[in-house]
DNA sequence: TATTGTTATACTCTATAACTATA
DNA sequence: TATAGTTATAGAGTATAACAATA
């Protein structure tokens, strides 16, 4: 019986916990949204920008995986960064490979990129910092015991 | 020195969680989305249709403001969902007005769709029972703090 | 033959501006 | 005049299918 309780205690608290959660991403959607207007940047083009490390182009095929979407897109998406001067296309060694390189310019706007994304909500900021490093703690373990 | 280290420790902490939240959040998009597609919604469908409660009919214009876009965009949204038979348009006191009210088939689907967007992914459901409380716990807390 | 990226097509979301009907 | 919703328009993301170049 106890365990019992226990279980159904366990997983309420899991819906309750992601209820919430949802509510809080949601909420700052709109936040990070307006941050990349400020750039230019659509969603999309800021997740695709995010993954080009400096020094490391990617294939667009490993864009397209990343940002969950078919190919077929990520032809678009790099064509509006590559007009904006931010990437451009160099072809592999296997020469049906594009990958996409981050310019100078693109570099620096990626670091906006991703300071927008990084910073945190008012609503996680507001937090005694002994509850923000327990909320680290449990989403690193959450984020260790299954990968999404 | 103490209240120095202590302060920059916090807004790490913080910036470290916001970090962890994005990923599981972003992870989770996905997951949605295909949950979604099954029963044959887009996202801003599913969320207009979780606003309306099943006894309250809401204007549009006020389903604009929940979903942080441009009247004009409801009127499509609202169409779709009318030409499924999950919505009708309702004349207020006001005739300029229009409210939309859920149908039946409507407050199905929309407990279908209430239901993929609060059950908690892999990451959370895997936590210890403690540690989704706390998480509960926390998440409340920053929700009480500030509006978003 | 198989794979990478592109193009063509169609649909949805998005905003802005002009319009209709009410108030 | 002002407001609620619509329509027209344009741009971006999305998928599917057909295509070119390369392997």
């Amino acid at each position: 019986m106890a365990s019992m309780a226990t279980a159904a205690s366990s997983t309420e608290a899991a819906r309750e916990a992601w209820a919430l959660f949802f509510e809080l991403g949601l909420a700052n959607r709109a936040r990070l949204v307006e941050a990349l207007e400020e750039v230019g940047l659509t969603f999309p083009q800021a997740h695709a920008l995010k993954l080009l490390d400096p020094d490391r182009p990617l294939p667009m095929s490993e864009i397209a995986e990343r940002l969950v979407c078919d190919a077929s897109n990520v032809t678009g998406i790099a064509d509006r960064l590559e007009a904006r001067g931010l990437v451009e296309r160099r072809a592999g060694d296997d020469r049906r490979v594009k990958a996409l390189a981050l310019t100078a310019k693109g570099a620096e706007i990626r670091n906006h990129v991703i300071e927008s994304m990084r910073r945190p909500p008012a609503a996680i900021a507001a937090l005694p910092a002994e509850e923000q490093r327990a909320l680290r703690d449990i989403l690193r373990h959450a984020l260790e015991l299954a990968p999404g």
